[in-house]
DNA sequence: TTATTGCGAGACGTGGCGTCTCGAATGAGA
DNA sequence: TCTCATTCGAGACGCCACGTCTCGCAATAA
């Protein structure tokens, strides 16, 4: 679908004032906040026009939500690691790192809430950052079935709904960050009880 | 604390006008959602002044806050069940019923929303709400301990984040709310491995 | 060359913000 | 009964970011 548009006429968008505005919205957030972040500051901090950004995103999540991408996109690991448990704590470990990022805690915060007021950018957000983490995670819980390594009763959707909303809860709601002794209790609880029933 | 201030002079705060106002910023909140919800416009329905709203709450997601107390404060049971399976399954029924109410998600979602944005509210909405639903449920784990029924490994602290993270990942991220199947995939998980080790 | 598109810059009307003022109503203390 | 502090409904006020629009120039394909 979409097929080609054909926009072979006129001058090409500036990659160059792209990540100059993606670049001055991610630190502009961490510095004065989401709610004080506007659209006129990001354009000016970049040497921007306003209305370059009003062509190209819709509103100023969709600007940190594309920067996010840019900075996180390959960090978090899938790789076979041969158990479920090693994978799993892998995952953690990734997720935990990404999030110790200067800025990345500030970001997600901003991101989910504006995902609360604005219906369209909801979905976008889904659509763009979490169906793809829960689907990282879901590959190794479904990888785990298939090696035959998997706990009875965990299905991966119940498995991510559990592993995400604790990461989610600890940064939207307390200040108490993944740690260590996290990991290792995430793991005993999902992991290390195979042999019931 | 904050002995007496004798605030005895002059006209006495209107009880009807606080309930109104209540009621007006519930409403508004479930037809025209969070962010199109003003002071002004609570003032309105509510047949009140701007300024008397401002002078009893500093932010409209304060005026949520109390609102959401008023409807939600004593739905949420702890009593003793016997044992701990059944007092989280009792536990998680309530809140799911809460959460079925009209209008709860959409508050529930906005606060949240709220406390990413404004750090003073933030505060707020942690010690007026979530301590408090924390609290229930450490009570309900502390009392299983004592009871020689809590499950190895699982503390308190780490079981409410679990559950809360679970549930307000259910309605932040998702559009699924609390099932059956849910509450018995948490209660197996929580408790019916004690057996281990 | 010419048409088309993106660019930086900034002017513009709009609307809710939070503050302030007003006169009336209320209620405790003198 | 009178006084005066306090709350009440009502609304005027300046402020500021919003999102749109316009301008002249730059880039690029036809």
């Amino acid at each position: 679908m979409t097929g080609a548009m054909t926009p072979a006429r006129g001058r090409r968008r500036s990659e160059q004032t792209r990540l100059a505005i993606l670049t001055a919205a991610y630190e502009l957030t961490t510095e004065v906040g989401f709610p004080d972040l506007t659209i006129e500051g990001i354009a000016a901090r970049a040497g921007a026009g306003k209305q370059t950004v009003y062509r190209w995103w819709p509103t100023k999540a969709d600007v940190l939500l594309e920067a996010l991408a840019l900075k996180a996109d390959l960090k978090i690991s899938t790789a076979d690691q041969g158990s479920f448990g090693a994978e799993l704590e892998a995952f953690l470990r990734d997720s935990a790192a990404l999030m110790a990022f200067p800025g990345v805690v500030s970001v997600l915060r901003s991101l989910m809430a504006e995902a609360q007021r604005d219906a369209d950018f909801r979905r976008r957000f889904q659509d763009g950052f979490l169906i793809k983490r829960r689907a990282a995670l879901e590959t190794i819980v479904e990888r785990a079935a298939a090696r035959g390594d998997k706990p009875a009763h965990l299905t991966a959707a119940f498995a991510a709904d559990l592993v995400f909303g604790l990461i989610w809860y600890r940064v939207l709601a307390t200040e108490r960050l993944l740690g260590q002794e996290d990991i290792a209790a995430i793991r005993r609880l999902l992991n290390d009880h195979s042999g019931e029933e």
